[in-house]
RNA sequence: GGGCGAUUAGCUCAGUCUGGUAGAGCACUUGCUCGACAAGCAAGGGGUCACUGGUUCAAGUCCAGUAUCGCCCA
């Protein structure tokens, strides 16, 4: 069972390949770029678990319909299943995501006997053998598809551990499993009420049953009493069944019918002689407070027949058509039928009144025909000794919910569990392994010996297989070492909409099973609804087309966008616009890297030793930044905040990298016969400072090119799980260290590059950029236009402005840029504060005068707004005393700062003021 | 009937366990063919955080109630 497990680790460290930087053509074409990396990962074997020493993560895909295809559920769920994976296996753990599908019983018949009938026969034509046939035929040609679009998303599964609910060794784990549970008695047989669909003709589980609120009606019927002129009126939903009643109810703490209850009670129509019974089932508020009983057709109403000994009289057949028992009403359908008998009633003077009557309905929820609830002979499951152990798994954490608040759900479902209906009448499915031979009854995986032994007709629940798939796809009940080395799985991650379903199942069965649970985690990813907030689905038609989506935006922009906008436990209103966002960030990525590729030089940066560097103080901010994006990124992953970690990437990438880091490193890094170093290197030949000052612009060019480089070959880590193809396109360009980015390391964020005193110099350099260029705009100043700067500030501000001041000049673009060191301040000039600093735009005919004072009132009105909110608390004694210190101390800065800036911010005005516009 | 969730900018949503100056993307306005990117760059405008009370020096954030919408269970 399972391939065998290649004993090599990936290969690390190995010689730094130097990259194709022209493979970063322009423009960023994902068709191209995705087609290839796909192959080249499965043939390396990236998607098969490698022991690494550290424990293995495991999970398990949600195993798809074989008749599905590709949802927007699934892109959502399979594109945070392959994050992970992604993310740990560069995390260095040997990582294994097994794929399969589910057989899905109904859905798949029903798909079959449709092209079927389109050519005129039914699978009782072919019988049972003829069927199956077809139907296998069936899943050889169409069955599959959306594995094959999963691949088209780049999920990174062990293909070769694929597994289907029907295989061979899958399906013995079923009959195995049936068997074990009859052995501990908790398989049973019995006449129930079950929930029957007429369209499929099959009984259905409690949770296959969608209950849709519906306007209908509440029919008050008159039974006569017998021997008497008096009657007795009880309300239905359901008059068609009246044809099967055997009784009538009131409660026992009923006043008004005490005087009834052991007298008996005509039936209309049929005449037949009904006993009056107390129940405390009844409850005397509805309707008359007298029910009808009709023990075949109805749940509460079996029950009661059961304690009252009445006789359980079926009505319809399988279809829904009314029998033998019906009388007059026999061959018809039972909505027929309804219409009918409340028509005779009528007429006969039964019919008391009728009122509209709003009640759920229970439909099928795969056909969506309305649900007959139908006394038959069906298979059970005990539940209650199943669920105990899940129950006090989770109660002691032993399975933690993400988010938390569906341990309740999960609790509430448990502890009211009801036994479960695994038989279902179809032919598409693990048969029963049940034997009869005249009265022995035989129940094995196994055909018992000896002759004259049939096998029960029925096939099992498609759910009654797939709650075993976290052990039944490791190769269970053989101990494999599969089965010993990632059982229990990692993680579980699916729709919150098949808690009950799949999950708690899941649960019970790993503890009746593998004596532990399959999952110490469940994270529940969103429900996706279109733009108007309605659930998608294929009958609605509002999913759109997941292959279309990727075709047009790419595989990687699909997945990245659909976890960016995954809300952490909320559901996700989808516009596939929004796919814009993945689209445009991996086209910005892919640009940035053409950039820095056209920039590296020819030296080998993997030679290059950071210690040897002389960082500038534009290299240690990015770095500082990028390790704490590495942290945010990290962190956010490991508490299952997807959107929040894709966020955290996205704004370090293109805010802090691209506008940023970028910006301020492209007057560092020009060539040798660039403008800049040409004339400094003719220069250099006869003069010895300008010899110092090119070496001192190469080893600046030197630590830009390697921080360039550096930061982008960890933001294409960080990338490679969110959006694997582009990532590894752009690794594989630039120079890299290692084969394969899918199997390169996972960054660690370096202490020893943060430095939060770099970052505040930085920010304020940012903020004086942005008030310059604001001052630009606001003035109507050409955007190409140069134009000279004065700043005022304190000596440690200068000093700063003037260590960066190539970038300054380029960011904002200036023609000369002057520190007033003197103190002195230009008497006509537009001007903006930056934390105490003031900049000074001269006007010389630049600046419109009017605005510019309009702006300077602008700026007073909200300091002096602000200002009064400040001084407020810091009047406010009970601030002063109960507020924390620090908290006080911020408040009496912030002060401090507005006062001196609306003074300054008052010179200014008084300056323009003694100026005519 | 019981339970859960949501309500923040025109739209879609962040704003956390741990209260301290309201955020992003899209849309909108204005200006940009600067040698990575117009799928771009720069600068902006836009919010009574559903409502009512309470706790607190301080509430989008904590508590209670109300309204509307949605989901699950019966």
């Amino acid at each position: 069972m399972g391939a065998p497990r290649p004993p090599v680790p990936y290969p690390r460290g190995g010689p730094m390949l130097r990259g194709q930087p022209e493979a970063l053509e322009q423009p960023y074409d994902p068709a191209r770029i995705e087609a290839r990396w796909y192959r080249e990962w499965e043939t390396q074997g990236v998607f098969k678990p490698r022991p690494t020493g550290k424990p293995p993560f495991v999970i398990m895909i949600p195993p798809p319909n074989v008749t599905g295809s590709l949802t927007m559920g699934h892109v959502l769920g399979e594109s945070v299943r392959d994050l992970v994976v992604r993310w740990q296996r560069m995390e260095g753990r040997e990582t294994l995501w097994v794929p399969g599908m589910d057989h899905a019983g109904i859905a798949t018949q029903n798909v079959v006997e449709k092209s079927l009938r389109e050519r005129g026969v039914s699978r009782h034509d072919l019988g049972r053998e003829g069927f199956l046939r077809e139907v296998w035929a069936w899943k050889q040609e169409y069955g599959g598809l959306i594995l094959k679009q999963l691949r088209r998303l780049g999920i990174s599964a062990d293909w070769a551990r694929e597994r289907f609910t029907l295989d061979e060794g899958y399906s013995r784990a079923v009959l195995l499993v049936f068997q074990k549970l009859h052995e501990r008695g908790l398989v049973y047989r019995g006449h129930r009420i079950v929930n029957w669909c007429p369209r499929c003709q099959t009984a259905l589980s409690d949770e296959e049953v969608d209950h849709v609120e519906t306007d209908g009606h509440l029919w008050y019927i008159r039974y006569p009493i017998k021997g008497t002129e008096k009657s007795i009126t009880v309300a239905t939903t359901r008059p068609e069944t009246m044809l099967g009643d055997t009784g009538i109810a009131v409660s026992p703490k009923d006043r008004r019918y005490a005087h009834l209850v052991g007298k008996t009670a005509v039936l209309p129509l049929l005449r037949r002689e009904i006993p009056i019974v107390a129940d405390p089932l009844v409850d005397p508020k509805f309707g008359t407070g007298a029910v009808k009983i009709t023990p075949a057709h109805d749940p509460n109403d079996f029950v009661m027949g059961e304690r009252h000994d009445l006789p359980k009289l079926v009505v319809m057949d399988e279809r829904g058509v009314m029998n033998d028992h019906a009388g007059d009403f026999r061959g018809l359908d039972r909505f027929a039928a309804r219409e009918r008998v409340v028509e005779a009633l009528r007429d006969a003077g039964y019919l008391e009144r009728v009122e509209p009557h709003r009640h759920a309905v229970g439909h099928c929820e795969r056909c969506d025909t309305i649900i007959e609830p139908y006394l038959s002979l069906q298979w059970f499951v005990k539940m209650a000794p199943l669920a105990a152990p899940a129950l006090e798994a989770a109660k002691k954490g032993q399975v933690k919910f993400y988010p938390a608040r569906w341990k309740k759900v999960y609790l509430h479902w448990m502890e009211n569990i009801r036994d479960w209906c695994i038989s279902r009448q179809l032919w598409w499915g693990h048969r029963i392994p049940v034997w009869y031979r005249g009265e022995e009854l035989v129940v094995s995986a196994e055909r018992p010996e000896g002759e004259g032994w049939t096998q029960d007709q029925d096939v099992l629940d498609t759910w009654f297989s797939s709650w075993l798939w976290p052990f039944a796809t490791l190769g269970w009940p053989e101990e494999t070492a599969d089965l010993t080395r990632y059982y229990p799985n990692t993680l579980m991650i699916t729709g919150s909409d098949i808690i009950f379903f799949w999950v708690a199942r899941m649960i019970m069965a790993g503890y009746a099973f593998m004596g532990q649970g399959p999952f110490p985690h469940v994270y529940f990813t969103s429900i996706i609804r279109d733009s108007q907030g309605r659930k998608m689905s294929k009958s609605l038609g509002n999913s759109p087309d997941p292959l279309a989506m990727m075709d047009r935006f790419g595989a990687d922009a699909v997945r990245f966008t659909m976890i960016y906008l995954t809300p952490t436990g909320q559901d996700l209103q989808f516009d596939e616009k929004r796919v814009e966002t993945g689209k445009f960030f991996a086209n910005k990525v892919w640009n940035a890297a053409r950039l820095v590729s056209l920039r590296l030089g020819d030296e080998d940066l993997s030679k290059v030793r950071e210690s040897s560097l002389t960082l500038a103080l534009a290299d240690r901010w990015i770095l500082s930044r990028f390790a704490h994006a590495v942290k945010n990124t990290t962190r956010n992953l490991k508490t299952y905040r997807f959107n929040e970690a894709a966020n955290t990437l996205y704004h370090f990438t293109w805010n802090e990298y691209c506008d940023w880091y970028l910006e301020m490193a492209k007057p560092r890094w020009g060539d040798d016969d660039s403008e800049g170093f040409r004339d400094l290197i003719a220069q250099a030949a006869k003069d010895e400072s300008a010899l110092a000052r090119l070496e001192s612009m190469r080893e600046s060019r030197r630590a830009a090119r390697w921080v360039a480089w550096r930061v982008l070959d960890g933001i294409l880590r960080l990338l490679h799980p969110f959006m694997p193809f582009v990532s590894e396109e752009i690794w594989q360009a630039l120079p890299h260290d290692g084969d394969l980015l899918a199997t390169a390391s996972w960054p660690r964020a370096r202490t020893s590059w943060l430095d939060p005193e770099v970052e505040r110099q930085v920010a304020f350099l940012q903020e004086l950029v942005v008030a310059v260029r604001n001052l630009r705009v606001e003035n109507g100043i050409a955007a190409g236009k140069q134009v000279p700067v004065i700043v005022r500030g304190d000596p440690e501000q200068l000093d700063l402005i003037e260590r960066l001041a190539d970038q300054v000049r380029h960011l904002a673009r200036l023609g000369a840029l002057t520190l007033a060191r003197d103190g002195s301040r230009p008497q006509v000039a537009a001007s903006a504060l930056v934390r105490g600093a003031e900049v000074f735009l001269p006007l010389e005919g630049l600046v419109d005068l009017d605005e510019e004072r309009a702006r300077l009132a602008r700026d007073a009105a909200k300091l002096m707004g602000d200002l009064e909110i400040v001084k407020k608390k810091l009047r406010n004694r009970d601030f002063l005393d109960k507020a924390r210190p620090e908290i006080v101390e911020k408040e009496r800065g912030r002060l401090a700062a507005l006062e001196e800036s609306l003074d300054k911010l008052k010179r200014a005005q008084e300056s323009l003021r003694a100026v005519q516009s």
